[in-house]
DNA sequence: CAAATTGTTGAATTTGAGTTCAGGAAACTC
DNA sequence: GAGTTTCCTGAACTCAAATTCAACAATTTG
């Protein structure tokens, strides 16, 4: 068996979709529906809920991050990685099981230590991570700065993060692609480089979560 | 008695209050805590609790927007106001309540219609405010802008918000300060003006909430 | 295959929150 | 100051969710 002695990773991906789907207040029975099994079940391996939950928003959060540097991994040019990192960051659209949980965690964090610690290390790797591409892209010679690669990657991982929030709220005159577009400007303005819009193969592809 | 009955005031502050201490999933009981009543007065006068949450929010929502409106009425130069706005936009500490509520707020919009309606709508007028400040620097000749007013203006706005939550989060390596610094090095280079830093005196005064 | 371990159930219990309501206090009306 | 309205309380009730636990099934181990 696993690290995750095989069947509490069934549990963690069944909270992940139940908190998805009902929020910090989700319920015990619901994530004991979403995962098959009887709320009794799911104590046997989780005494204290609070811990499936966590777990199960660290692992939400680490596949978060980690798909979009696998999304990367294989990409040489800059501008490629700048673009698609910032395509993959923002929500297609408001059914992002991903993201939602992570909408769900920023409201709760205000009160809730363990998600402040594990957002704050989130925003933190995210930002570097842009702030890789963006040196990266100045050594190639593609970017030219306009402020501190820092700055521009902190206020790219605010804006990935502000949308996210609009397109989970459904906002009306705000869909995936405006979101970009607005982010990119940002971003075009940062490095003076005229980016290209995403291709429209950048994220079709989403693993099931089976 | 006024048009919200007097009465029903005091429990929209309560819930405001209570709201911001237990999040989304605050209980009756500690609303009426914080009222000083009984749960049974609350329902009294709100027998769908749903109401006044909303009613709450909606308060917390209009006082939020307005008070920036009143802040930076009485200021001519868009450069003042433009920066004025920023300042009070952004949370000083992890214990604005009122942020906290728009926070709290976020996560649920994604399920909640209601809210997210109101954060959708709040989120447009912020931006009209902030079109409105850059276009008058524009006519005042102070602005030169690198994009079109409602990218820059949509832009701020997501800014505010994502360290809005950053803050309430108690992020190690961004407070106030540094929020508005990291807002205001995007403004900078979208309006091609060197706004200067906030003065102190902004947003030292807050209204008591009795 | 017998024994032990692991995983799961369903029923019983407890807990806590929402809801209802009869009654009473306070303020207001005439 | 009697009557009416407004506002509120405390107790009783309801209900849903968490928790506990004895028993049982499945799987593993010797």
């Amino acid at each position: 068996m696993g690290r995750t002695s095989g069947r509490k990773a069934v549990l963690i991906e069944a909270a992940q979709r139940a908190m998805a789907e009902h929020g910090t207040a989700v319920r015990l029975n619901q994530i004991a529906e979403q995962a098959g099994v009887t709320s009794s079940a799911v104590l046997y391996h989780y005494p204290n809920i609070e811990e499936l939950l966590v777990d199960a928003n660290r692992a939400g959060m680490e596949r978060f991050y980690d798909q979009r540097m696998l999304a990367i991994s294989g990409l040489t040019d800059p501008v490629e990685k700048l673009v698609t990192t910032i395509a993959l960051g923002v929500p297609r659209s408001s059914d992002d099981e991903e993201v939602r949980l992570l909408c769900s965690l920023g409201g709760e964090a205000a009160r809730n230590t363990i998600y402040a610690v594990l957002l704050t290390s989130l925003y933190d790797r995210q930002v570097g991570m842009f702030q890789a591409i963006l040196d990266s892209g100045v050594v190639s010679g593609d970017f030219r700065l306009a402020q501190d690669s820092e700055v521009i990657a902190r206020n790219l991982v605010a804006l990935e993060d502000a949308y996210g929030y609009r397109i989970m709220a459904k906002h009306p005159t705000l869909d995936y692609a405006t979101a970009v577009d607005l982010i990119l400007d940002y971003a075009r303005m940062a490095t003076d480089h005229a980016l290209p819009a995403p291709s429209r193969i950048t994220r079709l592809s989403r693993p099931a979560h089976t």
